[in-house]
RNA sequence: GCGGGCGUGGCGGAACUGGCAGACGCACUGGAUUUAGGUUCCAGCGAUGAAAAUCGUGGGGGUUCAAAUCCCCCCGCCCGCACCA
């Protein structure tokens, strides 16, 4: 029995692409274009088998749109800044240059032998001068057009990282990737203005319709957009005067108090000559912001000696607080307190015992009686109480009192946004550097573009914490390009999510001397498909969207949205294995045992656990090289394919693959040593063939439509199950039949092209073995003869009162009335008739006949 | 709390616009081939039942000739956001 090589057909047939140059795409306005992309990967070490699912997803639709005539842009390239480069330079005392490309040597190795088609003519590496050197361009553009901006703010500080991080950045009040509670501290550093886009960035999501819902949904709730009113508080006694926003103007005759963030100015004012309540705010920022510290403390407040006059009625006071609660990161930092009609200000005015004052009448409650008592009223209702607005409704009131609020002077109508500026400054090696100069006499000064890059310097050392950059002797000092006195470089570097904000349009002129050609962006752009982790739903995926619309103010190209499908697949996951003594156990440490449980290799028992996402901390690792090794790259592309629809998560399982690598060898079995014996290459089937034969013809033109459905449609393991079908079905072909092996040669060749997204290797090779001298991968997606698919003979189902009673098999189209006869016939159906005539027959044509007694 | 999604055999999952529930695969059972294991081939595989048949898509109700699919209520799970003014 034969067995299918992979360890000589795999390499053949990538070098056969190579040499045929398949993947290399020219612009040619002529043909429509098609890009995808997967979000390219950080060399971290090794793929894992997380990214093959990825890179396969996208190399099947790239094959898919080739073989259907697009012109497919499918690139590769390495998010290759960041962190785990300079803790392997502490660690293992390597350079992160030589740590970095020997990943990205050893992925590429990786990427290469799993046979994806990628165009390495324009391969990327965000660490090479040659592409952060654009980068230092854009930057400096940004800073000309007012989109970057320097300011000092309280941050996000990860003491782990050593680093600060953007909003973005922090999960629930963890650093996204060191998992450490990140520190609130006052520091001065880079923003990007992404607030700028706000509106439009949240407007546009309605335009994503190739967007999965959830990431629409995650954008918009990031970007938080509420409608409402800045109301200005003066202090009584002074010429200060508080902002305060919120989406309740209607209520502002019910305001009993004004808080403050312990981090707004006013605050910090006070603060200096009162120790109390320096001791409050200290307390505060003690507590955490994760989400059991916000369960756990109560709301707090401090009173301060300051009175706010109500901006709508001079004669009322309200006290002025500062109050644990209040943000100082949303609105304006400052809120005023209306404690009828919002649940968090009753619990704050019944503990200090301020005024609880209705506004809101329920529909049929009595204003003469209506009170509030631990619950706020916070739904609809006809505002009193409150002077002018008496009678109106929640909108008209809103409209009412930003109207007067403008007349005063005391406020306006405006919106909030939860989005804050992306803070892009990080205090680590690794990264882009920022173009910027500090000059003593002429401030902050840009590197003159002649200079860039500025290339980060190789001689670091990593001995001490901190960024090498700070003390580095001769890189940090320079010369002000302005006035030659002496100057010191900026050494914050680039957030590493800035890399990836526009490295899809460098892959359109990849060698260019400028970031992109203009045209080239243009013929290539957006990215038709790409592909990546939901994890990205709001860093690099809003990140990129700003970045497309900046590079465009900035005149770089007319694009505003990158990415016009995006597909966010799911995670790949493999049981975990314990044994008695706790201990976590790689896969091929343990083995199935007699009674269906498992033992380890003491032969002891294992405990197995639930299915996680694959880490090195729990060994429920399965090496990428070890599975090609044994069963090549086409079979694990294809279990990759087949066990889960693609958006959801996979579990890796030995069997799973082995199944899969079962198919294969089957498929080429079929076309090595065909159980009939096949015609010449363009032999043509004749029109009369037996039934069966017809059958089975009918079902490769059936499979074709459906499969092809089914790849538009990312149901890849739909797909694989109807080649699989399809394949039984060949299997099945009755070998004496005359014309079989014609019927045989047409299934064959079809099921070679189909699985040609899938398993290109197996699909060159058995293409090759059926007598074709061309290569799939330049062979068009085979079509559907409608003519051939359609079913002359139908199986309906016969129901009686909507069940099931049996089926019958009539021609295609047959007539209603020749339907019911049928049905009526059947002696299943007179039985349940009780020989009364029916009430009712319904009949769908071609699929159902309910009678109904 | 708010938002998004999900719930189908032992398992992963199919099921078009409401029209034969369980395709395809994994596991398992029996048989053939094999010195044996593996491979390969044949058959079986939702539950109850000897069969006829009945029940069955998280639970309850509804619409319909017909519901996994639509509507209402409830339960459970996953994900995201959250002192958001």
């Amino acid at each position: 029995m034969s067995r299918y090589n992979v360890r000589t057909s795999e390499p053949l047939w990538q070098q056969r692409w190579r040499e045929a140059r398949c993947f290399e795409p020219q612009e040619d306005r002529a043909r429509p274009k098609y890009y995808v992309l997967e979000m390219f990967p950080y060399p971290s070490g090794k793929l894992h088998v997380g990214h093959v699912r990825n890179y396969t997803m996208g190399d099947l639709v790239a094959r898919y749109r080739r073989a259907q005539g697009f012109n497919v842009l499918h690139p590769m390239g390495w998010d290759a800044f960041g962190l785990p480069a300079e803790n392997a330079a502490i660690d293992a005392k390597v350079h992160p240059a030589d740590w970095t490309s020997e990943n990205i040597a050893t992925m590429r190795a990786q990427l290469q032998r799993m046979g994806f088609g990628y165009d390495w003519t324009r391969e990327i590496a965000a660490c090479d001068p040659e592409y952060y050197r654009h980068e230092q361009k854009m930057f400096l553009d940004f800073l000309a057009a007012g989109l970057a901006y320097r300011k000092e703010s309280w941050v996000n500080w990860d003491p782990v990282e050593h680093t600060v991080l953007a909003n973005e950045q922090v999960i629930e009040g963890r650093g996204w990737r060191s998992g450490a509670l990140v520190e609130k501290r006052l520091l001065s550093q880079w923003f990007l203005r992404i607030t700028a886009f706000s509106d439009e960035l949240l407007e546009s999501i309605g335009s994503l319709d190739r967007w999965p819902e959830r990431v629409r949904v995650m954008q918009e709730n990031w970007i938080g957009r509420s409608e409402g009113a800045q109301v200005t508080f003066p202090i009584a006694g002074s010429t200060d005067a508080v902002e305060v926003f919120t989406t309740r103007p209607d209520t502002l005759y019910g305001a009993s108090f004004l808080a403050l963030s312990p981090h707004h100015p006013l605050t910090q004012q006070m603060a200096a000559n009162d120790s109390a309540l320096r001791e409050f705010i200290a307390e505060c920022d003690r507590l955490g912001t994760s989400e059991a510290a916000i369960e756990a403390a109560e709301k707090r407040g401090y009173r301060t000696a300051l009175e706010a006059v109500h901006p709508l009625d001079p004669n009322r006071r309200v006290p002025v607080y500062v109050a644990n609660f209040v943000l100082m990161e949303y609105g304006t930092g400052a809120i005023f307190g209306c404690p009828a009609h919002d649940q968090r200000d009753l619990d704050f005015a019944r503990k200090y015992d301020l005024p609880v004052i209705p506004v809101v009448l329920p529909p049929d409650a009595d204003p003469a009686t209506f009170a509030v008592g631990d619950t706020a009223y916070v739904d609809d209702g006809r505002i009193f109480n409150s002077d002018f607005l008496d009678g109106l409704s929640v909108p008209d009131a809103k409209r009412a009192v930003g109207e007067r609020l403008e007349e005063l002077g005391r406020g306006r109508r405006t919106i909030a946004y939860r989005l804050r500026d992306w803070g892009v400054s990080r205090q680590r090696y690794w990264g882009c550097p920022i173009p910027l100069i500090h000059c003593a006499k002429c401030g902050i000064v840009p590197v003159p573009e002649k200079d860039l890059p500025v290339e980060l310097p190789r001689d670091v050392s990593f001995d001490k914490p901190g960024n090498p950059l700070d003390r580095h002797p001769t890189w940090k000092n320079v010369t002000c390009p302005d006035c030659n006195g002496p100057a010191t470089r900026e050494t914050d570097t680039l957030d590493t999510f800035v890399d990836s904000s526009w490295y899809f349009l460098r892959f359109c002129s990849a060698r260019a001397p400028i970031a992109f050609e203009r045209g080239a962006a243009e013929y290539w752009m957006p990215v038709d498909q790409y592909i990546g982790g939901v994890e990205h739903a709001v860093l690099h995926l809003l990140y990129s969207r700003f970045f497309t619309r900046a590079l465009k103010q900035c005149g770089y190209l007319d694009l505003e949205e990158p990415f016009a499908g995006l597909f966010t697949q799911g995670m790949v996951l493999h049981q975990t294995y314990q044994n008695v003594d706790g201990e976590w156990l790689f896969p091929e440490e343990v083995t199935p045992g007699s009674d269906g449980n498992y033992i380890d290799r003491l032969g002891r028992p294992v405990v197995t656990g639930r299915n996680e996402k694959m880490s090195k901390s729990k060994k429920n690792v399965v090496g990428l090289d070890e599975i090609v090794d044994s069963y090549g790259a086409d079979t694990a592309r294809l279990y990759l394919m087949s066990d889960s629809p693609p958006e959801r998560d996979l579990e890796w399982t030995e069997t799973g693959i082995e199944g899969a690598w079962r198919y294969v060898n089957r498929l080429w079995r079929m076309v090595s040593e065909p159980t009939v014996t096949l015609p010449p290459v363009g032999a043509t089937v004749p029109n009369s063939i037996p039934p069966a034969l017809l059958d089975v013809r009918r079902m490769i033109h059936k499979t074709i439509a459906a499969v092809t459905d089914d790849l538009e449609k990312f149901r890849f393991n739909r797909a694989v199950a109807r080649i699989r079908e399809l394949t039984n079905a060949l299997e099945g072909i009755p070998a004496d039949a005359p014309d079989a092996g014609a019927v045989l040669r047409e299934g064959l060749e079809t099921v070679t092209r189909l699985i040609g997204p899938i398993m290109p290797h197996l699909s060159e090779e058995m293409w090759r073995a059926l007598g074709r001298p061309t290569l799939i991968a330049e062979t068009r997606w085979p079509k559907a003869d409608p003519e051939l698919a359609r079913d002359e003979q139908v199986t309906i189902a016969v129901q009686v009162n909507g069940k099931l009673r049996a089926t019958l098999d009539l021609p295609r189209d047959a007539a209603g009335p020749a339907v019911e006869e049928a049905a009526l016939a059947l002696p299943q159906v007179s039985r349940m008739l009780e020989g009364k005539p029916p009430r009712k027959i319904v009949v769908v044509p071609n699929r159902i006949v309910n009678v109904v007694a």
